[in-house]
DNA sequence: CATGAATGAGCTTTCATTCAT
DNA sequence: TATGAATGAAAGCTCATTCAT
């Protein structure tokens, strides 16, 4: 039972994909845009080959070209199936689990923010780091990620917490500037560039990280 | 005057890798380098030709190819020449710097701390995103770029603050850890992802991370 | 009335292959071999694709495959067709038109077979630069092509402009020698090499070339 | 000595690109025009394959790319090189020895026109093939081989024989226009359509021929 | 009969790299 | 040391063609 509500707390963008991809495309058509969201996530667009994507997709070459006309058309296409059937969805559920909780404090709505985040982004850490590393080279496309982002209730959730007194009274701008460098710089440090470095402790670590942003917004 | 201060204080990497390399290499050799570290920089490395490299360093293609072997041994070059004649120079300094004055109040440490970084990330974006974008493909070099920052006594400011007082006492460690994510935080959001969103106002903004790091930390 | 005789005159292949076709083949069938024919003489055999055959025919790119099993069948097809059902009887139609007038000079007889050749070149522009432009390509095919006018009454009407005096008594086949090159010259020169050059002024331009033709052939 | 002077009179084009383009080009390069420059003219400009090209000129594929940055490009380069210096200078060459004769009538300067011209066409096929057959599906390059032409001194020539009364006194664009379209046609039905059925007794055609044309043009 | 999906073979082009000068 | 010329390998992409539905 606990790992049925674990289920549906979670995740598997994978599946996810599947199921919803499969009215639009073929099978195998997903099957490529789920080889190229992982290698493009594990080595970067460009040392990524057109051919790999393929055999790990389990098809011809060709087939990659068949839906997508270039190989940036394919990225294209990946960015935005993620966004708007993974982050997006992803973003939405963990707010709206949020706001079905009443916080008596701060520090709680961090800790169940970043628990419920932190199994989220082990099982995303490919699709994150895709964003992480390859929206830099593309400003067009972060724009498209920035606005879709501002569509989610983000803002209404803090505001949320202000009305409530949790949050001192600053325009929810500023709080989302600081709470975004550090759940990015958080991400960027355990799960990007030290990995090894971070692995063992993340609970006690991810505990210390919430009650330091708990003192740092309070 | 206030300008000649400034300019001893900031850091061209492009002048000072220039007037160090220059008994090691050839002026081409050098230009070489710089053109790498930018178009590494600006479109990571994969998506970064050596013929490119070669014309913006106004060289014949073959010439990139005298001084290092390979591309990925280019690649080495410039990491090991940039954080041994850049990165922890850069440190050290900022280090003495800090160490050079007395300290009130955390805030200030923090304060002194962001405003020189501050200066220098602005000079150095191309560098750091380099390493921001790169590191997590190389594993290895991740190690020794790590090693590199243990040997400056960063952490013995760390503990300095803690015998004043005006840390807590906990593992330095600790504090680096959160400390770190932020400023990467901080860099990644700022400089990396959406340099346009956070462009006006970069002043306010620091401050109020100032801020909250000194709350979140004290 | 004027209008009415020109279009019996007149041969609209497209139509005429439409109406000829029609028990053979589907409608769809008939647009692929159409734009195939349209293609082919835009830009040539080699650089028409059947992707583009089938977009142009309204058709998927597979059923071009159904009828011809080949693109080179395709085209042998295409060829067949369009001399079974457009060059030959062209032909034979400017022959009888010929025949059924009696001509006081060579002057005239040449007269009206470029007139009225000036018409039909005019529609068929596409299908003689097809011709003109791939069969030397194909020398199976072009052999094909020669025996196919053999049997027009081509040479029997030079014999009657002999029998009557209009003609010096030399052998139909050098007579045709230099007609089928002078004809065929005006083509490539007015219609396919420099189109622009010759537009206008095309019709005094094809008056000089009778008399030169008259008076060289006398 | 029947033989230098015949040799005087002919153009190898192979050699004279060689020999010409030495100074600009290195010798695989050259190699590489020429082997495009036969290709192109036997199988036409799509039909034949970069590799084919590479094979032919005894070079690897990637080598036709160093100086030509597309096959478009190549075919651009060719076109221009075989223009300057084998076409141009043809047209002048022979001009020049029609110009150094005196001639009693126009059939022995159409006779030596023609002669003349054989031979340079038996040499120069493919060439003129490659021209014949492409410059349709090349409107740009077209206006560019017109204007080449208009240079040469063709037309000043037509009016030194009006001048003698060997011409009658028509505007040399319309004897042109009709020399143009006879050239052409002779050229496209003996050596490009019908080589085959042509290929015995050409001298004796090509008198018919000159005969046929002084008529025709007096 | 027509099509959407898939594919192997091959095309043009780029890339990092070598070598003679 | 620096370069122009050359190249093998592989990249991205296109093509004609097949096949299940």
């Amino acid at each position: 039972m606990e790992k049925r509500e674990l289920k549906e707390n979670s995740f598997s963008w994978r599946d996810r994909l599947r199921s919803v991809l499969r009215e639009k495309m073929s099978e195998k058509q997903i099957s490529i845009l789920i080889a190229a969201a992982e290698l493009f996530g594990e080595k970067g667009f460009s040392a990524t080959t057109t051919k790999e994507i393929a055999r790990r997709a389990g098809v011809a070459e060709s087939s990659v070209f068949k839906q997508h006309k270039s190989k940036d058309a394919l990225f294209a296409a990946l960015l935005e199936s993620v966004t708007t059937h993974i982050f997006l969805p992803m973003l939405r559920h963990g707010l709206d689990a949020l706001f079905g909780r009443e916080f008596d404090s701060l520090e709680d709505f961090f800790r169940a923010l970043f628990r419920n985040r932190l199994e989220l982004i082990r099982e995303n850490v490919v699709l994150l780091r895709l964003l992480l590393l390859e929206l830099p080279y593309r400003p067009d496309q972060r724009v498209f990620f920035l606005s879709a982002i501002r569509e989610t209730k983000l803002f209404d959730a803090l505001d949320g917490l202000k009305a409530r007194g949790l949050l001192p009274d600053r325009p929810a701008e500023e709080t989302m500037g600081i709470l975004f460098a550090c759940l990015g710089g958080f991400f960027l440090t355990r799960f990007v560039l030290f990995p090894e470095h971070f692995a063992e402790g993340l609970d006690e670590d991810t505990e210390r990280f919430v009650l330091f942003l708990t003192k740092g917004l309070a």
